[in-house]
RNA sequence: GCUCGUAUAGUGUAGUGGCCCAUCAUGAAGGACUCUCAUUCCUUCGACCCGGGUUCAAAUCCCGGUACGAGCACCA
């Protein structure tokens, strides 16, 4: 019999998926590629992704572009898409799968449906159908011959039906508990001369076209995925596929769900908001720092690292969360801290001529538990330095790894070289090794500039470093630290 | 309104009837190290939504309540 453990233990990472053999685990990441991805969108790409790697199996990238009126593709997004995946997982999608391109497979189902009876064209309006639904009635269309559904299915093709007109429909049951699952429909028309398919080669192509749960339902099981893991939101969608794989007599994948995440900086977002607001010339593109997007995280120095942990810790929870974005951030100062070398930004700076003995110049190192990442120098010619405002408030200082100063108004005498008691340790910049820099900071929606003095360094772009007493930024320059966080 | 779901420390999470006066992380406070308000290390703080029931035993099962969220789109 069952043996009870030894010990309670403590799981750590993602939770045991069901029924998973090791190599045949398929899952899918479906985005709709109206922009570009978003941080919420990172947990469906980190849970799926690491399940995929843990059990050696497959992620499918699928885009869900079927609507070309409400949430338009957006072109770009076919090429960003796959390649912030990529960065984030840290592997290529196994498979990309784009449901525009497989219209004539969703036809081919459809049609079965209507010829073999659970599904029927329903020419009532979204307004009258609503009626049947509340009231647990069937509607006049429902019990349509299959010859009578393919006809009008052909008039649906053809153009003799214009959008609005009619929609396909699953043939459930009226009287289901659930409204949202009675006779849901699958299949509608778009009117695409309008609004055509950005994508060349689909354009206006198709008038008549699936619908998230059927194209969903009908994508999954034609690619094999074994695991659908996704947000909450959508578990009625799983129990109207369900009750589609039934009619096809097909067993429906493993479900797992997510909550709603919120994060505290940022509030709610909508991708297509995003993508206005960008297009009105709000933000520089999709990767302005003020964003949430995965663009704007990397740009800010976040590692794919740092957000796989993230996701990974809160799990696949259902409970709606709300998290502040300093959990993202301790992961990241995990990541980055023993690579980033030290550097001096001095934020309101203030020149001060150093008087007193003291050596002509010192050395300091790059980053205090990593010797092998050497040593920096500072000269005294001319024997300037700059130093924060507010640290001039404070009275007498120690310069980091330099002296201690007496400091009399605007002018500063070197009193030691040794530390002599407890005055307040100062980050400081020679005048020879320091340059007018900036220092940009995405806060609460604005952008911040902050124009000061920071070390002379030849760090490349992208470079990590850590600001000392200030926090960590990505080199966009060699006078330009975009702030990542403290 | 109907339907579905969730409820553990400030935050996030572990826990599927006894090992739990509850795990881990983060946070906060204090300390060690350090010539950074960093890193690392140590200590402390802090929670099972409420009410019933089942049981020898409940955070864990059942019922009711409350709170929050989602679906009921010819969006995804």
């Amino acid at each position: 019999m069952l043996e009870k453990r030894e010990k309670k233990e403590r799981r750590v990472g993602l939770p045991e998926l069901k029924n998973a053999v090791k190599g045949k685990v398929v899952l899918r990441f479906a985005p709709n590629p109206n922009g570009s991805l978003s941080f919420g969108h990172a947990r469906g790409i980190v849970i799926n992704g690491e399940y995929a790697k843990e059990w050696d199996g497959e992620l499918i990238l699928r885009f869900d572009d079927t609507d070309t009126v409400v949430k338009p593709p957006l072109p770009q997004a076919y090429e960003d898409i796959p390649k912030e995946a990529e960065w984030l997982l840290g592997y290529a999608p196994h498979r990309i799968v784009i449901a525009s391109d497989r219209i004539p497979h969703y036809y081919e189902h459809a049609e079965q449906m209507l010829q073999e009876g659970f599904g029927y064209v329903c020419q009532c309006s979204g307004e009258a159908f609503k009626v049947f639904r509340v009231e647990k009635t069937e509607c006049p269309c429902r019990p349509n011959s299959p010859d009578h559904n393919m006809d009008l299915w052909g008039k649906m093709l053809d153009g003799t039906f214009k959008p609005g007109d009619a929609v396909v429909r699953v043939k459930t049951d009226m009287t289901l508990k659930n409204p949202a699952l009675r006779d849901w429909p699958a299949l509608r028309m778009q009117d695409t001369a309008n609004h055509p398919h950005p994508r060349p080669g689909v354009g206006s192509t198709y008038r008549v076209w699936p619908l998230l749960d059927f194209q969903s339902a009908v994508e999954d099981h034609l690619q094999g995925v074994t695991h659908i893991i996704r947000g909450k939101d959508l578990m009625d969608s799983t129990r109207k596929q369900t009750l589609l794989y039934a009619h096809f007599g097909w067993s429906y994948p493993e479900t797992m769900y997510w909550g709603r995440v919120k994060v505290h900086e940022w509030g709610g977002f909508s991708t297509s908001q995003m993508r206005r607001d960008i297009e009105a010339g709000a933000f520089t593109g999709w990767d302005d720092p003020r964003l949430p997007t995965l663009q704007a995280l990397k740009r800010r120095g976040i590692t794919s690292e740092a957000l796989r942990a993230f996701w990974v810790e809160l799990g696949v929870t259902q409970k709606d969360i709300s998290v502040p974005l300093s959990a993202l951030f301790s992961h990241n100062t995990k990541q980055i801290d023993d690579d980033a070398p030290r550097l001096a930004f001095i934020r309101t700076p203030v020149e001060v001529h150093l008087a007193g003995d003291h050596p002509a110049q010192v050395e300091v190192d790059v980053h205090p538990n990593h010797a092998s990442m050497g040593k920096r120098t500072f000269t005294f010619e001319p024997a300037t330095v700059w130093l924060e405002e507010e640290d001039m408030a404070k009275g007498n200082l120690r310069l980091k790894g330099f002296a201690d100063l007496e400091i009399e108004k605007q002018s500063a005498t070197v009193a030691s070289i040794e530390r002599s008691d407890q005055r307040p340790i100062v980050h400081w910049l020679s005048e020879t090794q320091s340059c007018e820099a900036t220092l940009i900071v995405a806060k609460d929606g604005e952008i911040v500039e902050h124009k000061g003095r920071m070390e002379r360094h030849d760090y490349p772009e992208g470079t990590m470093v850590q600001l000392e007493r200030i926090g960590y930024g990505r080199v966009l320059d060699a006078t330009t630290i975009l702030f990542s966080h403290s």
